[in-house]
DNA sequence: GCCAACGTTGGC
DNA sequence: GCCAACGTTGGC
């Protein structure tokens, strides 16, 4: 996975919103409690871009986001060491937001592990669907 | 609010 | 080590 550089994150807007990402220039990813999703934060390296994702209000990709601290101890897990975070910082929202509905309409994104695993937190997005996502969010919606 | 998908837990 | 029960996530 040493060539992996595009990422996903989904995050509940009501719990913590790519607004504030925004307003905060930077926040620790952390509170992810689930190992696949911990391997994938672990496995980020400094400038790899990741898209930003609500779920439950809005599903669509709202944002890209850079890392800027890989990996380190999640203090949100108090002394218990197997969960980590990183550090994000926001690179730019997209011009329309690319809606779960219009990615599960496109084959290309068929084994997009969002649409396929659809509890993953954390997942790794291939360059090719990195760059559909982003062809999709230059497109206005129908 | 419902439910499918998936992860975790615990009894055996 | 298996699997039923339970909890959580997240789309609908």
């Amino acid at each position: 996975m040493e060539n992996d550089r595009y990422w996903l994150v989904k995050t509940e807007p009501e719990a913590f919103s790519w607004q504030q990402l925004v307003k905060d220039g930077k926040t620790a990813w952390d509170g992810v409690r689930n190992y696949l999703a911990r391997n994938h934060l672990q496995a980020m390296q400094q400038g790899d871009l990741v898209l930003v994702y609500h779920s439950n209000t809005g599903k669509e990709i709202v944002g890209i986001a850079r890392v800027i601290r890989t990996a380190y101890p999640d203090a949100s897990a108090g002394d218990d060491p197997r969960w980590v975070c990183v550090d994000l910082a926001p690179v730019c929202a997209l011009k329309q937001p690319v809606i779960l509905k219009q990615m599960k309409e496109i084959p290309a994104l068929h084994d997009l592990m969002l649409i396929r695993q659809g509890r993953l937190s954390v997942m790794p997005v291939s360059e090719l669907h990195f760059h559909l996502i982003l062809q999709l969010a230059e497109t206005p919606h129908p």
